[in-house]
DNA sequence: TAAACATATGAACACATATTTAATTGTTTA
DNA sequence: TAAACAATTAAATATGTGTTCATATGTTTA
């Protein structure tokens, strides 16, 4: 995989979390799996759209699928999705500093 | 702020990064300040277009302006952007891993 | 097998936004 | 002050995409 490979590969994965209701379905299923109508639910969006965000996620391999009987469980794929998540809340805590401008 | 008002922000945050060109633009100021001329000509972009870009990210805190002379030189806010940054290219290093579906 | 439940998929629409072109503002220097 | 250079801004367009509605696929149970 080459440089500019990789940073197309790195803005696809940040504009996936770049939407309110795909990024609120991740920190959903951050820690424990949950069904895809427990997090249609418990976020108030139709079961049509957790699915179609689901996929996407999961093509991006930033969820895994595990399906128990009727249900399908989601979980975050890995440590780093909870690191970036954490990181850019630091940010967002930061005061504001001086610009020169 | 509010938990909802976080993850909007936190969604924006992300939204800036998933423009490839945008998010070169902040890998071409992520360690040294650059003017927005030497920027353009770097990622073969036109200048208008890495203006309006670094209007977002400075909108959002995520790159700094400094004026010197005729040129304005930009680089990235703080560690947060950088350790973001990292975290998910490793995310992206990681061997695929086996799905249940 | 049929019915009920859970999830996934397809098509269509509405809206957002990245990019271009052109004009404007700001800074230096001749 | 005028000209040259650098960056910003505005308007317009073209493309992408989040959402909805309807339908299909897959799984369990009667």
């Amino acid at each position: 995989m080459d440089h500019e490979e990789k940073i197309s590969q790195l803005a696809d994965l940040f504009s996936l979390m770049g939407d309110p209701s795909r990024l609120r379905i991740i920190l959903t299923c951050l820690h424990e799996p949950i069904s895809v109508s427990d997090i249609a639910s418990e976020l108030g969006l139709s079961q049509s759209l957790v699915s179609h965000h689901l996929r996407l996620l999961r093509a991006a391999r930033m969820v895994r699928a595990d399906r128990r009987g009727k249900q399908v469980f989601y979980i975050a794929a890995d440590e780093h999705v909870r690191c970036v998540i954490e990181d850019m809340a630091e940010h967002i805590n930061e005061p504001a500093e001086l610009e020169v401008g």
